[in-house]
DNA sequence: CGGTTTCCATACGGTAGAGTATGGGAACGG
DNA sequence: CCGTTCCCATACTCTACCGTATGGAAACCG
């Protein structure tokens, strides 16, 4: 049997388990020693596949971000009417959890070098996506980005009060009411 | 001339030079030996006036929030017209400089142990400003509470957006622009 | 003036993690 | 079967910070 089926590490082993850690205690927590002990390994391991903690990150964020864009195109990209389109939207936060775990993560650390170019990439798509949903709900150009900054800096200042525990739970009644009255407000009639 | 006419330093010091730092580089990077050479002081001064890190980090974020407080009372509880004072709510964010910077730093801090406590408060209070003004509009209780959780998402979704410099400049016409087409959307008329 | 208190500097020990150096065992390839 | 390559453990060094221990100078107080 080839080598590698499954008692040796690779490099993707460590940009999940890096990604892993991100989701659950953030950027800045991200460190060698303690993910080798999590894996079951030591640092010796970590420093033959990869040269520095900044190369993990860099790697484990291109790999999130290109499974991110992968997700949004699939999502939303065969949602004809956009009414329903921008719905999704909201309700996506719900689903894929992990990935929006990882984002939310990352949004807390904002300032960091690495972090801040994906984070701009990233929401600059999104935004777009809106834009051309709001457009073709028969908005101008102009009004339709504004109302997709508008609306993606709703969906962003839900991740923040989810950070801090004040937003109602995800599948309750309470969270469907709020989500129709957000729909409600921002999608035109 | 009594002793301290100022060359020696009091806990207000401290904490205000703590805030400082939190508000250019996020609470994580607010540490005792940096900030006393920011100071241009040794530890053995910290120490002498705190009895650890985290009692500086309670007593600043105490000192933020009483601040904060003050500062949405006067600012907003001046205003009798509601509409006026939504629209205030947003211009606040260009005013008040130092406190918003503080503020946003939180946020990215949101899971932090002493952090999480304070932004709970703050938001619940703002909040329940926001839901006031809009239930004045007419609005019923129940829309009211959502859309000023909306309204207070979309100022969060603000200030991440600002962290990621994906914001217009705050005195340009891009952003009155903007800031136009949120009131209108947001504010019932 | 002498003692005490106030405020701070210096020096020390302890922890956590980054990165490096080195060695070793298991698979692989000839 | 033997050398090489792969994958990892162990054992360093180095840096940054926390918190403590101690001493000392200046102000204050009786």
């Amino acid at each position: 049997m080839k080598r590698n089926e499954k008692e040796t590490l690779n490099t993707v082993d460590w940009e999940m388990a890096a990604l892993q850690l991100v989701a659950e205690k953030g950027v800045q927590s991200l460190a060698i020693e303690p993910l080798a002990r999590r894996i079951g390994v030591t640092k010796g391991s970590f420093y033959w596949h990869f040269s520095s903690r900044d190369e993990l990150l860099d790697r484990s964020l291109a790999r999130w971000e290109e499974h991110d864009q992968r997700n949004l195109a699939k999502s939303l990209g065969e949602i004809d009417d956009p009414r329903e389109r921008l719905e999704t939207f909201f309700r996506r936060v719900g689903k894929e959890k992990f990935t929006h775990e990882v984002y939310s993560e990352l949004c807390s650390a904002a300032g960091h070098r690495q972090v801040e170019p994906v984070l701009e990439r990233v929401a600059e798509r999104r935004m777009k996506y809106l834009a051309a949903a709001f457009e073709e709900l028969g908005m101008e150009e102009d009004s339709a980005r504004y109302r997709a900054r508008l609306t993606y800096s709703v969906y962003l200042g839900f991740l923040q009060l989810q950070r801090q525990h004040q937003t109602p739970a995800l599948s309750s009644e309470d969270f469907d009411a709020y989500l129709e009255h957000v729909i409600q407000t921002l999608i035109p009639s």
